[in-house]
DNA sequence: GAGATTTAATTAAGGCATTTACTATCTCAC
DNA sequence: GTGAGATAGTAAATGCCTTAATTAAATCTC
């Protein structure tokens, strides 16, 4: 059975393979560790993204950048609309469009800043707050299920060998949101 | 210097240590290393990609979306819209509408599928080939900045365990795009 | 302390991707 | 072969997020 007859069973995962090896063999590409590891970080980053929202959120009636926003400020909150939206690393306009139906839904809680006018705080209500230790018990324990192929050792070298790979990103230019 | 009071340092990638504190000591929740595997894998790869699009694709009138639906073209075409929608991880409607501009730009092409009058075969025109292959070239460059941080040992291990994060994807009712 | 500059948040406009609905074609059962 | 159901692609409507413009309040300068 030859390995290039087999477009049947090319899916999205599997696509990296094709990739590498079409990026080897026919074109005079340098870097092709570099394109396999990034296209399998996006790509597995994809899928466990698509899946937890689809599985544990948007049944529940929120998007993924809500539960970010209400994440964030569970753990960091109160806080900034400008402190938020770079926890979460969206924009502030963002934040500012998300907040408003989760303030309408009695989830989320607007005050204004103590020594600045212009500023705002956002926190969780008390309604807010009981629904994210409910809504994140059921993320979580399906983070667990996707995580528990890697034993704890692997895992912990996965989130070094990711922090490890982002380090560097003060060595050239990033573009970042602003 | 106590721990706990260096909020002003915090950003989108320190967050995670933040999460990870909390939830230990302040929350019984369970599983607090899956969090901050998955919290890492997707910070990562949402940092990568977003000055990938922002260095290389932007610049040139492209974005994220087109540069896969090009990407996946070049390397498995010609396709169907089908086959591309699997093989770029989005729905068949978002081929249809990122298709529109890139045959208006002369860098794809649509033909007629041969058996089935219904179907339609996407491909790359030379126009297009010859783009592909700068893009890609400055996209690998720049592939090749990130990676670099890491030996080429250190890069297959992290692909050989983000490889393996994926491969259990069957044993839970995974929920992916139809 | 008045005027200019900077900063925070929101609003407005635009781009892109998703879901839903629709049309056309194919397949299969009978 | 005819009709029911499935499948490919597109179109329409919706949602989310971005950038740019706007409003308001702080700070800085003289």
């Amino acid at each position: 059975m030859a390995d290039e007859e087999r477009p049947a069973e090319l899916d999205f995962w599997s696509f990296i393979e094709l990739a590498h090896h079409r990026l080897a063999t026919e074109y005079g590409f340098r870097h092709q560790l570099a394109t396999e590891v990034l296209l399998t970080l996006n790509r597995a980053s994809d899928l466990v993204t698509y899946d937890l929202e689809s599985a544990v959120h948007r049944p529940r009636g929120l998007s993924w950048s809500s539960f970010r926003l209400l994440f964030v400020t569970w753990l960091a909150g109160p806080l900034e609309p400008k402190r938020a939206a770079v926890l979460t690393g969206m924009s502030r306009a963002a934040v500012s469009n998300l907040s408003k139906p989760l303030v309408a839904d009695g989830l989320l809680e607007r005050s204004p800043g103590e020594h600045d006018g212009r500023s705002v705080l956002l926190s969780l209500t008390e309604h807010g707050h009981r629904t994210m230790e409910e809504l994140f018990g059921a993320h979580n324990e399906r983070e667990y299920q996707w995580t528990s192929v890697l034993s704890e050792t692997e895992q912990r070298i996965l989130v070094m060998l990711l922090n490890k790979l982002i380090t560097n990103r003060d060595q050239f230019d990033l573009r970042e949101r602003s």
